[in-house]
DNA sequence: CCCGACATACCGACTGGTTAGTCTGCCCCT
DNA sequence: AGGGGCAGACTAACCAGTCGGTATGTCGGG
């Protein structure tokens, strides 16, 4: 048993798996480019064979690790968008919603924000697509607010969810789990920061 | 003349500046990793034995960059800050001055946010360090007008940092100059934004 | 006024090491 | 007995950094 390997990618999880969930650690801590497909096997304790036998390309799993999280993002707000809670409140939910998955999934957020121009051009335009699609979905919640009168129009609704989502993607540079806050109660305060300067 | 460079990175400009210029373009374009430095040598119309002549290591180019861009941000804040203007007008043009410097350097910004873990443990620490600082300033004018009740004191002032820097980490993101909006438009509107989230 | 000594600026071939991806074949399960 | 699951050696392409060499310039002394 060499190099020890966190808690679950250990040996008893399937070998698809544990590659991914190896993979995104090592993408994490340092990097894509940096880390090289011989480092991600071996602390799979497997060999490149078996990598190549299951994904296409290297390129193939950090595409992975996106997919992964845009569709659970997707859901989610589409599940807090479709309720019919009024529209102050969807707002509120959905901000603080994408704030703790994000930080529940923070090595996903990294590698999200920090390689995603490392993808090959193809799938990097899928993923803005993707990336795309979610962001006009909670654009919608804020321009539905403006125009009943619950936000302040001031600010282009634009402006306002990148204004956000800057907050929700800078997240993996400065959170950390042993500081004083809970994932719910920074996303509390996010989401109550984003309210706030809507108010009319 | 080969391969057409841009504008001002021509042969006129001195060869250390020049690479200097190239190697931020490129760094931007293409990520720090994936530009070698026969890359960048044949951008700025030289070889190897120039760049090496001028600069220690590829590394040092990218250090080069974050060098410049915190001189001139901490400068701007300093002087800001420095001013007896009341703190609302202190912090609103504070945050909007980086709105607008980060914009008018968007490359610099991009490589900034995107490549600073490339950087070698030192220059990394030393980065860090410098990045503190500014933030530690920037901080401080939201806790003064926290403590004299001009703004709420709802949110920790740390939070509130982070909400409006992640906002420009986010800038290299999104905007484009030949988007609707001019630099000083998308400084102006977020920096309301963070002076209404504030509101008491 | 010229000559040699030394320096600065740069060239470009080379090296040692690393990398993603391939291929052949073994092993085990069905 | 046949095929999925994998091992591990191999290859071809790079890459950062080095090094000996050259061209141009500068300066002091005879």
């Amino acid at each position: 048993m060499p190099a020890r390997t966190t808690s679950a990618e250990s040996a008893d999880m399937p070998v698809p798996q544990r590659l991914l969930a190896v993979a995104t650690r090592l993408f994490a801590e340092r990097g894509y480019d940096r880390t090289s497909v011989q480092e991600i096997v071996e602390a799979a304790g497997v060999t490149k064979g078996a990598l190549y036998h299951y994904f296409g390309s290297k390129d193939d799993l950090l595409h992975e690790v996106y997919a992964r999280m845009l569709r659970l993002q997707q859901q989610r707000l589409d599940a807090v968008a479709d309720s019919d809670a009024p529209v102050e409140e969807r707002l509120r939910t959905a901000a603080a919603d994408v704030v703790v998955t994000t930080i529940e999934n923070l090595d996903d957020a990294m590698i999200f924000f920090r390689s995603m121009h490392q993808l090959s051009p193809e799938k990097y335009k899928q993923v803005r697509a993707e990336r795309r699609r979610y962001h006009e979905r909670f654009r919608a919640l804020v321009e539905e607010g403006q125009r009943s009168g619950v936000f302040s129009s001031a600010t282009p609704a634009d402006l306002v969810v990148d204004y956000h989502f800057g907050s929700v993607h800078h997240l993996s540079t400065w959170y950390r789990a042993d500081g004083p806050l809970t994932p719910q109660q920074v996303a509390d305060h996010l989401a109550d920061l984003l309210l706030r300067a809507l108010r009319p």
